[in-house]
RNA sequence: GGUCCCAUCGUCUAGUGGCCUAGGACGUCGGCCUCUCACGCCGAAAACGCGGGUUCGAUUCCCGCUGGGACCA
């Protein structure tokens, strides 16, 4: 077999989205299993709406998600002279001609259609014409079959039927002078040699034409693989209003690049009941033969999960590089990351983002904390005062400040005082973290030190004396 | 409206005529673990859209309907 080459071919009109990425990945899998080349292309022929920051955002989604590729970036922009080549070609083959309909013209006999029920067609008017080219507005229009039925073997799909009769003859140049997307496309996969196209089914309704363009063209037809689109919870079509739909929202809410790579490949294909998938595994096992047909839901929560699994199972050094940009949002400056490398693995069992790791990780290099309210309401009583008294005293005896000796610190306060422990290790959390909520108390005290941990039980008992 | 695609728990899916009393995962609910919260573990509820065929036997094959989606206008 020679060399396989796919494509990602997105328009820079705004970021990367949830369905892109996924196209783009399908490709870069299909790419990688096979050795083959992987290509991007933009397809920026919308002058208008196409922007240099949506050509940026395209590569740092990519890049962010690891998606390399081995040619381009091709812009679609720069190839006019390729276009209008192949137009000529057509040309003069017989297989385009010129067509001088006015929009006008057009408009009317959609209208008469449209009250007459029947399907808006061009009246191929021009096409019997044959008129050469003069100097008055046309477009040019490919001559497309009016008998028969043109075959696409989907990789998915299956074999999708057209009648041709169905199939106008499309515009592949604009009065303008530009090559419409249909048939720029098609230029652009011949020209780059592209074996297999992989891309959403929203395109399945044109290749038909693409089909009849190559055909024209003598060039072989690529393998084609319509993926099923990605929707929002309301089955529509996956758009702003679900929510965060751009692939970079999600770094910035703390999601690790390989969780969302997992969670898009699931999103449609399957290996068995296997859930979790290394890069490595990816790339052995991707394959479209097991790429469903039906539309899927955009579902956060699973990929949340998966996000969580993939927190978990990170080595720490990892995710304080990581989670250090997301501590310098907040204003802090990290100077010790040994320490920090110390809090994240007490919080990365019980982080699901790195966001929400961020959060938890505060209290620890904060200077000053603040009680939650309700927290300081329900656990820092005037009782306390004595046994905090007692742990303080006991704390600064300490020689070597760990979790063995901490741990033996309050059995002991425990069972001085006959107290249960979870009378103990609540006010105490309150009292060095501000809230009811962290991870094991004597990992905090371990982690937080001695200094520290007496200086916030003496704030604590300053602010349990103020309040009487 | 025309063309095309699709149809298993709420969601992602396994399943390719008998292994199905339909499996896994997320989520939900209950329990265990426990210094809180998580993690982890155990358990529960939860689906083959409907109607016809084909077949000894259909979730699985065929047809229709219904529903959803995409594209074009």
């Amino acid at each position: 077999m020679s060399e396989i080459r796919t494509r990602f071919a997105p328009s820079p009109t705004g970021y990367l989205h949830i369905g892109g990425a996924r196209t783009a990945l399908f490709n870069w899998l299909f790419a990688r299993h096979y050795k083959g080349k992987f290509i991007l292309r933009i397809e920026d022929t919308d002058r208008v709406r196409s922007t240099k920051e949506s050509i940026q955002a395209i590569y740092d989604g990519m890049e962010w998600l690891g998606l390399n590729w081995d040619e381009g970036p091709y812009f679609q922009s720069e190839r006019f002279d390729i276009y209008r080549e192949y137009i000529e070609k057509l040309l003069s083959k017989g297989e385009a001609y010129y067509c001088y309909c006015t929009p006008e013209e057009l408009e009317k006999n959609r209208k008469q259609a449209m009250s007459e029920r029947k399907k808006p067609k061009y009246s191929g008017k021009c096409r019997e014409l044959d008129r050469p080219k003069t100097d008055e507005p046309h477009v040019v229009r490919f001559k497309t079959p009016k008998q028969g039925c043109t075959k696409v073997a989907d990789l998915i799909k299956g074999e999708v039927i057209f009648e041709n009769a169905e199939l106008d003859d499309l515009i592949i140049q604009r009065s303008d002078g530009y090559p419409t997307y249909n048939f720029a496309v098609v230029v652009d996969d011949i020209t780059m040699g592209i074996t297999d196209i992989i891309r959403g089914d929203d395109h399945l309704n044109n290749t038909a034409r693409q089909v009849l363009l190559y055909d024209s063209l003598d060039s072989p037809i690529p393998r084609f693989a319509h993926v099923p689109l990605i929707l929002g919870i309301d089955k529509a079509r996956l758009s702003k209003r679900h929510g965060a739909t751009s692939v970079m929202a999600y770094k910035e809410l703390g999601y690790l690049p390989h969780a969302m790579v997992n969670y898009l490949v699931r999103l449609g294909w399957s290996y068995g009941d296997q859930e979790i998938f290394s890069r490595d595994e990816l790339i052995e096992k991707f394959s479209l033969d097991s790429v469903g047909k039906s539309a899927g839901i955009f579902n956060p929560e699973k990929l949340l999960w998966l996000n969580s699994q993939y927190i978990k199972e990170e080595n720490s050094e990892t995710l304080a590089e990581l989670l250090v940009p997301f501590l310098q949002k907040r204003g802090l400056s990290i100077h010790d990351i040994e320490l920090l490398q110390k809090i994240i693995s007490l919080l990365k069992e019980r982080s699901k983002t790195l966001l929400q790791m961020a959060d938890s990780s505060e209290f620890f290099f904060k200077e000053d904390i603040s009680y939650e309210k309700k927290a300081a309401e329900k656990f820092l009583k005037p009782e306390l005062l004595d046994i905090f008294h007692i742990l303080i005293e006991r704390f600064s005896r300490i020689e070597d400040f760990n979790q063995r000796a901490i741990e033996e610190t309050f059995k002991d306060l425990s069972i001085l005082k006959g107290t249960k422990l979870a009378k103990l290790a609540q006010p105490v959390r309150v009292s060095l973290t501000g809230t009811t909520v962290s991870p094991g108390i004597y990992e905090v005290i371990e982690v937080l030190g001695k200094k520290r941990v007496i200086n916030r039980l003496n704030k604590a008992i300053e602010f349990i004396r103020d309040k009487v």
